[in-house]
DNA sequence: CCTATCTGCTTGCACTTTGCAACTGGTTGC
DNA sequence: GCAACCAGTTGCAAAGTGCAAGCAGATAGG
């Protein structure tokens, strides 16, 4: 990434998270709960390449978006969490998601969760990241899985495609 | 920009804005109302090329998010326009800029603006919205100008600044 | 007229980033 | 001890970015 060009907070989020990667894995580590590096690069429909995968986890760890810690279950594997930074990604997600579903040839099986969570507003969202905090801070459970439900929705409408 | 990767809204946005430099051509005409090449090219902070610059207003015309009319005042002048599109993108500009406010470092002056799209809260983003749509699209106007409003509180933080 | 300036770009070139495929050194389960 | 699995790395071609200079046509002033 270039050295900081101003100090308009558009710029400035754009400088830390506009190329075509970043988010794609935030995404995956935030909606599909994938935390492990073969995750991330064998589930993703997008396909990403291994490298540009491991310098996107090196940048985001030093951008404070996401920690890294050892699976004490397997010496060589590495967790990948959100940091509460990231977490607070989610309504910017939300109208990303959002806006695609409007205006982009989005496929269904993969927006019924958009919608999901365009329709529950911002309560929704709230309720999203306690659980991402519990799920990946640590922090103790609040209240029910939207998570669970987000997932349920998508295998649904997965069931449904055929 | 590359071939379709999948149909989930994320990354089909991505696959739109996602570069360093369409959101702040979007920006630079919506928030400050520039609408010439050399204005776009000379105004910004950021400083883009002018090749990049014509290379994304191409793009982004062809992805109709500006439209390109010919200034009736001089055969070479054209003006860029913002389409419904991309003025559906105010919400997802505000989360940007309201989540770069709290995270990055971002300079006082060209926070202000943010910080008023961020208390108004929706009803400020619909009526800036219509505002919008009156300069870009010829929709009557409806209500007072929030750009005008914007446009003061930025000016009074850089008259703060010395 | 003639010239200086302004218009939206284009060109050439160096540099950086991306994308693909194969590969690495170490770990684990059987 | 061996196959499968782990998080990456390496080499290389292609694409994208950034800078400086330049361009033809249009306009404004004298």
């Amino acid at each position: 990434m270039t050295a900081q060009r101003s100090g308009c907070p558009i710029n400035l989020t754009l400088e830390t998270l506009g190329d075509r990667w970043s988010l794609i894995v935030i995404r995956d580590i935030m909606f599909g709960n994938r935390r492990h590096f073969r995750e991330l690069h064998g589930a993703s429909d997008e396909g990403i390449a291994s490298n540009i995968l491991a310098d996107r986890l090196k940048r985001l760890v030093e951008a404070d978006l996401l920690s890294r810690a050892e699976d004490p279950s397997h010496k060589q594997k590495a967790i990948y969490s959100l940091t509460e930074k990231a977490i607070q990604l989610v309504p910017l997600l939300v109208q990303m998601g959002a806006w695609g579903r409007r205006h982009l040839p989005v496929s269904r099986e993969m927006s019924v969760r958009q919608e999901l969570l365009e329709e529950g507003g911002p309560a929704l969202w709230d309720a999203f990241m306690d659980e991402l905090r519990t799920l990946h801070l640590g922090v103790p459970a609040k209240g029910p899985s939207v998570l669970a439900r987000l997932r349920q929705a998508y295998e649904e409408a997965l069931a449904e495609k055929g």
